[in-house]
DNA sequence: ATTTAACCGAGACGGTACGTCTAGTCTTGAT
DNA sequence: ATCAAGACTAGACGTACCGTCTCGGTTAAAT
């Protein structure tokens, strides 16, 4: 026997619905770790099994919510002011950090990933790399328009401009706000030879 | 009735021990999330509630484990270089991580701590805020010593050094190495105005 | 919210039947007191969920498995003699008693029930009273036959017929044999005014 | 090393006799079963350790405290009626048996002694059978003094006269009475030749 | 229009671990 | 050496979920 997939055509959306909300509600409620799927179950009005034929796990659950709820902003703009650009972006992911909702779920998803690696690699493939790439491409962009050095590796570039705000987000020792878009942003650029 | 807590000064220290090191084995093995109490009893060759007596939960018996295991490096060094300090410690930082036993057992921590409020308290006051203070004493020094600028927000200093570091622990999409050490702590000075 | 009881229909027989044959394996081999729920669950190779779903103590788990394994004698024999009748409901507790596997389990189970009230009550409505009543309905029969005094209290006729049978199960200081069964039942009936 | 009994000229009398209060005291409140260890020398003040050195098990502590409290009837009277004789033992067992402290407690002990052989022997040697051998020695004088039956198996007669008393005892289906007192003896009497 | 095959809700199943409880042993310091 | 106190190993308790597995009962496509 192969592999005995379900057939998405026939895949009720109405459960698919149901149990998204329900993921949803629950995990704003009580957190991913007492979220269990046969609360998810109940609280949808669906069989267990509807859950485990659809998704491998909660963590893939979680990120199908998110893909759902959140629009993740795609390319960055481009209006000529990198750092403009570069705060409106970071300004964008301090926000969902900073919502009731979808900040602590956006948390424990990443949480949850550090101990299951098939969600990592997910969150990984549909999340961060595009945004980073994208970034790159920003930060390329800057180069050739002179604004920032180009010899500098563009890897340590996005760690200086990101990774306060995964710092920040997991190890919550100081606030997510606007003057640390600001702050980072301009500082991480003079790092990177940007003259402000 | 007041609390009926046990007397530290009858504790077996033999217990005590072979706790903590079940507790590095097992979670090293199968991380925070999969390493049961049953497991770390069995490992132990100890009965369940010398656990429950003694911590109050497992994530506070991964952090005492943390403690007991790893010397965390205390103060910064200052040789008056303070791009080679800071180095020194981040470089510290990337061996943990980089450490086949403690490495996958730190990112399960910060891993679980996203959805254990309890945890996450714990782990920030006994590791993280310590360290913190630690750099922000260092980079005081440095200022007064007039290698970095004098109005800098040492936060944001704080995270351009370490931000890199938890963004590529728990969203792994580049390596932690060497260069990595080095190209971080260059570009983040250079950012917060010292003259390399 | 009512009662959430499992629907009996989707039971599974299969399951049933380990479990009973596994408790009455270690009911003669352990006791009742010391077989655990987790013993008969692990001899048995079901989940302990299943019997805590389908008997609510052990206690009843017993009895059901006595009912299932043991044919309870229904109504008396009526030959016409009296006595011979008797020898053949008493000869079979007294094969019951000796029999290496139920002899221990129901002495057991006769233990167990004198401290715990609820266990008692099964034990009497389920085996004990019904049987006595047989038996006081085939003397009520012999007395219209003409066989025993009629203005005998058929409890003591009980007493005197099936206490020896206790007596002698829970304290056997003396052997339970054939030799006791004829004995016991002729001078019983003598008691009560039979002519042998 | 040999068996390192404690010795017995050391023992302090003073805990001997609080256990035993102890566990007259909680037998009778909480039941034999309900009744554990820690809370007999919780109650008489005493380190569990002192109880497991002096008593191989509860139930021997349960008749342990027994004998000193309850005064056992030791020979038969011998008034020259059998059947009177006989009504005033048994009838001082019924009173035993009805005694809200001792009845229940004396249902415990033989229940205790079905899955408990050191028990159950020490049972029977210091109560059982001095009691049914004195009762057979009462009853081998009656069949001197021509008042029942030189043939009867006296075993027998002893499980017509007694075997109702532990039947009512351990099946409670009926009650122990004076009726039940007067009728077993006289039926039982009759049943062995006597001419009443 | 009927068959048929999948998905669906429901929930029983074999399991694992939970955190609590008690048994019986071991350790410590006081008498 | 025994005692009170209580920490220890051990393991059962009854509960909660896990992920798998039937079971009938809808659907929706294929006959």
């Amino acid at each position: 026997m192969p592999e005995r997939s379900p057939d998405p055509a026939r895949r009720s959306e109405r459960s698919r619905t149901a149990i998204l909300s329900a993921t949803r509600k629950l995990s704003a409620e009580l957190g991913y770790q007492a979220m269990s799927i046969e609360a998810i179950a109940a609280a949808a009005g669906v069989g267990k099994q509807t859950i485990y034929r659809w998704w491998p796990s909660k963590g893939v659950l979680m990120l199908d919510m998110w893909g759902e709820q959140v629009q993740l902003q795609g390319e960055f703009p481009d209006t000529g002011d990198v750092a403009a650009d570069l705060k409106v972006q970071i300004r964008g992911l301090v926000e969902l950090a900073n919502d009731p909702e979808l900040g602590p779920s956006l948390r424990s998803l990443i949480g949850a990933a550090q101990h299951e690696p098939a969600l990592l690699e997910e969150l990984l493939t549909s999340i961060v790399r595009p945004r980073i790439e994208a970034c790159k491409r920003r930060l390329r962009k800057a180069q050739e328009d002179g604004q920032i050095n180009r010899g500098v590796d563009l890897d340590i570039a996005v760690d200086l401009l990101y990774g306060g705000f995964y710092h920040r987000l997991v190890l919550p020792v100081t606030r997510l706000d606007d003057a640390f878009v600001n702050g980072i942003v301009d500082e991480a650029l003079r790092g990177i030879g940007a003259t402000l």
